[in-house]
DNA sequence: GTCTATAGCCTGATAGAC
DNA sequence: GTCTATCAGGCTATAGAC
């Protein structure tokens, strides 16, 4: 019986989407060129469409592959035991941390929102946020009687995402620290301004 | 005593300005070229060359007309009458008004957000935010003690432009409902989520 | 101040050898 | 599955006539 050995035989795909979803993250769809993502990778541009039948493919399929691995992180930061405001707490604390470790991915979801055809933010949207969502809209429903739960939910990932987004803007804004940008003290702000509102009434 | 009287003589740098603005937020600096700029314009590509060095030089001018646009209108938002409840109330009211009213300035402030170097980013900062963020830092200090006034002001203003900017993601999101959209609806919103908050404890 | 023409480069994508 | 060579077209920017 023979085992054949390949260095690296169907590992090439996976590769390039790794290092595009950097790139197109870094610099936006326009920016990248397939002979400078090859150059990155290691190959040639023509290689890239054995692989990938244009630009257009390869970056839908960068973002979704991006995505599906955040979806997977998203789904443990869910707990089901415990009160509807430590379950709160729980979600707003493993949420800021995800976005925190994930430079490409928040800079892939704001180039999204901004130039994401209808198809690709359903697919953002289903992907992605829609069960957190209905999660958080649920204990928002709980926790917040008198505000719309759907507002509300969006106000609560709104909350954690722009700390993020105006993290360079913030150098140049009066009374900035460095902590501002840690996760911790982004969730602990977040929490606080949350529950110390009506859901403690 | 001779009056020259020219149809456009100094309006074309100006009407430049004004579509590159719209084309620049709409696409995204790499996407607009000089070529379709200066037909949308109705002159030819080289003579946009006479009244910008390069597309880089004209880019940043496009930006600070837009931006000094905005913030003109920004300052109206202050009213230095009234409780401190009532102060952010209309600070609110009116950003959330202004924000909702500019699609081009909205999605160049996210363009910025993105792409700017540190030179655009302060330049954003001196000329949009700064005055704004201070009184808004200000109100923020004196009506929610337990939070830091910097983030506490973030957050005010993240709340706001988050929900513009997932205007287009929520439609495929549950319970979404035109009015969310609404400069009205999400000030009401914002305003409820911050004063039921320990502002009045 | 506007035009046409064009230089020189980079782009996405393909053909065909190995 | 990867390569080199290449095509056709778009890009920024310039030259020079009017």
């Amino acid at each position: 019986m023979e085992v054949k050995i390949t260095t690296k035989p169907r590992d090439t795909r996976e590769h390039i989407l790794e290092v595009a979803i950097s790139l197109f993250a870094e610099q936006g769809y326009s920016k990248v060129s397939m002979r400078n993502l090859a150059k990155s990778v290691g190959i040639s541009g023509a290689s890239i469409y054995h692989h990938f039948p244009d630009k257009q493919s390869l970056y839908i399929d960068a973002v979704s592959h991006a995505f599906s691995d955040t979806a997977k992180a998203m789904e443990t930061a869910f707990n089901h035991t415990g009160t509807p405001i430590e379950r709160l707490e729980e979600f707003v604390t493993c949420f800021t941390e995800l976005m925190g470790n994930d430079l490409d991915f928040r800079k892939l979801l704001h180039r999204e929102l901004l130039d994401g055809d209808d198809v690709r933010l359903k697919l953002l949207a289903e992907r992605l946020f829609i069960e957190p969502f209905k999660e958080v809209t649920v204990l928002a429903d709980g926790l917040f009687p008198n505000s719309e739960p759907h507002m509300m939910a969006i106000s609560i990932f709104g909350l954690v995402l722009f700390h993020y987004e105006t993290e360079r803007l913030r150098q140049f804004l009066p009374s900035t620290r460095p902590e501002h940008d840690q996760p911790s003290t982004i969730s602990t702000h977040v929490m606080q301004l949350l529950t110390e509102n009506k859901a403690f009434k």
